[in-house]
DNA sequence: TATTAGCACTCTAAACAGTAGAGTGCTAAT
DNA sequence: ATTAGCACTCTACTGTTTAGAGTGCTAATA
């Protein structure tokens, strides 16, 4: 008697749709109208009740229609994960597609993702780049800036490209500096980044490598660009973009939200939560973490390389949010990202 | 008789800096109790209907206070910005003064300072780079990515580095690069991207140069590294740091202005407009050259690398938006990105 | 002559009451 | 098991009234 019968479940979609689409409660009226399932508004009055008693609708007042709970969310959300024939509009296949055309810079691969998440969905998009402890280091340039500074590219396996400026004490020649690339390059190639840190800490502290200057510099070089914090962790698409209808509410709390996550990296912990399962996920309302996000849903995805999982990529808006739509839009780009970066 | 006398240019300013600050009609009675001018209600009613007739403020409707009208805004920020001391808080200045420890990248300076500009005024900021035109060549530097796929690290005079990838149809060794690398340093650094970019066209049509392959991929190449269209001309600031007491109606408006801007690149041709002067100006509502900004106000200064002009930075709220605070703020990210930029 | 007190007038915003209709729950009929 | 019909509830809208905020004007004042 927990789980509702097909019939009631199909009254619970419509009314999860319309809700969705006229954004108001649904009358038992309307739904009569609008969904040719063949009954009249009192029997449509009926399952609703019985609907409201199993936690799944509810109504503002006694003589208003009804709005989806949680739980109702939950119910249509999971059924619409077991389907798999969701529908891809041409557009989104198209801007998906232009994913391929992007020389695989994997952070603008990123940025780009993001974008198409949140220009789609009309909400919030998200990307989370790669952790940075497990990217396999390719190769390391260093490029004199101007005297004593010197820019640095760090190239990875995954094609993930960094840049910074470094300054040293000491002004060194290109020469030099060339010399320190080929010996650093020739060390730690294809090691990923989490060793190349406790590799350079030990060889720091060994006193008898100190004799040699150059080498010296070589690993100060190294320390500092393996060391950058995480930036640019995350991505967020343009808000600007939801400019038509603009949900203010929604608005609101996704601000709300960010203010909540710029302070900590919560966030972060919540998607590295995710990252363990593939496929598509769904979180609704208070189901998330996070308090912030009471009344906001999130559809996440993770992406991979072809072999592990690099990163997450998800859209955060209010919890009526169209799933239908967002689920495959999320699926989708996951998918096609996945695979830029699964070609050699 | 058309400048209004300094009595009654205090009672305007009383106006318009409660009007920015509370948000509503000014009446007499506000003006007599807030601002110690000595006068009674009744005068200063006397002194508004004048102000009225002038053209400084208007009321909404006959029984209710002030309002200040373009003209009054501008007679206002005229008199704010021949002021010379401007009041800058302490936080302000030491936001400001953490520019100084980025590493002189450029581009992550002009970011950084748009968020900035948006985090202090609270609306929103905006920073344009460089023109490519004028931009120096210091150092170009090719490194292979992955088989046939070649990352262009470029290097201004000023300071700014790019970074693309770029597909060959050949496979070029790092050697070859090299070599590629070496030739187009000598050749072209110290030289400004418009007159490389006429070089090379010039060059790649003479036939006799084509015999040598390793020279043609090496003018292809820089050819398109110069033509990148001038990507992240303009870098907005985070609208999430509007979240206390966003104004919806501004948001609203920006976004519209945003979306009018995407689509052509109007707002760089206004900024450009610009360029020639320098110092803090202020443009109000419909001085404005865009008609998206009819309510909008625009603070926008030139900074410079100590010789010439670079861009701009500039902040873009209502109309009503508290100028006292915001030009000053502009200011002083000006002058001290200029100063930044102009340390050899 | 410049300023001010006082008063009549105007307009808004809030409070209140009344009404139409959207939607429900329940009961009796099919 | 379903549905038609009806009584009931609550909202959203409309019109009306009222308090008070603020003005403009006039007459008094320094």
């Amino acid at each position: 008697m927990h789980e509702p019968d097909d019939r009631s479940k199909k009254i619970l979609w419509a009314i999860i749709e319309s809700y969705i689409a006229y954004n108001g409660p649904v009358s038992s009226h309307t739904v009569m109208k609008k969904y040719p399932l063949g009954l009249s508004s009192a029997t449509i009055r009926n399952t609703m009740a019985d609907l409201e008693e199993l936690g799944y609708v509810t109504q503002p007042h006694t003589s208003a229609g009804r709005i989806p709970t949680q739980r109702g969310y939950r119910l249509y959300v999971n059924s619409l994960l077991k389907r798999h024939a969701l529908s891809l509009n041409k557009r989104l296949l198209q801007q998906v597609a232009r994913l391929r055309f992007i020389e695989k810079d994997v952070s603008r691969l990123i940025k780009e993702a993001s974008k198409t998440l949140s220009t789609f969905s009309h909400y919030l998009g998200i990307a989370t780049s790669p952790k940075t402890e497990g990217i396999i280091l390719k190769r390391i340039e260093f490029i004199k800036y101007r005297e004593n500074k010197v820019l640095s590219v760090l190239i990875s396996e995954e094609g993930i490209i960094k840049n910074r400026i470094i300054q040293l004490e000491e002004t060194l020649t290109q020469k030099q500096l060339d010399k320190i690339t080929r010996y650093l390059n020739n060390e730690l190639s294809g090691l990923p980044f989490g060793e190349i840190k406790a590799k350079i800490s030990a060889q720091i502290s060994q006193e008898k490598v100190i004799c040699n200057k150059l080498l010296a510099y070589a690993l100060r070089l190294c320390k500092e660009v393996i060391t950058w914090e995480a930036e640019n962790m995350f991505y967020t698409g343009e808000i600007s973009g939801t400019s038509n209808v603009p949900d203010f509410a929604t608005m609101q709390q996704i601000k709300k939200l960010f203010k909540a996550i710029e302070d900590k990296h919560l966030m972060l912990k919540l998607l590295n939560k995710i990252t363990k399962s593939e496929g598509v996920q769904v979180f609704i309302g208070s189901e998330n973490l996070l308090s912030e996000m009471k009344e906001l849903s999130m559809v996440v995805s993770t992406y991979t390389d072809g072999r592990s999982i690099l990163g997450t990529i998800s859209v955060i808006g209010p919890t009526k949010m169209n799933y239908e739509k967002v689920i495959p839009i999320v699926g989708f780009t996951a998918k096609t990202l996945s695979q830029i970066l699964s070609e050699k």
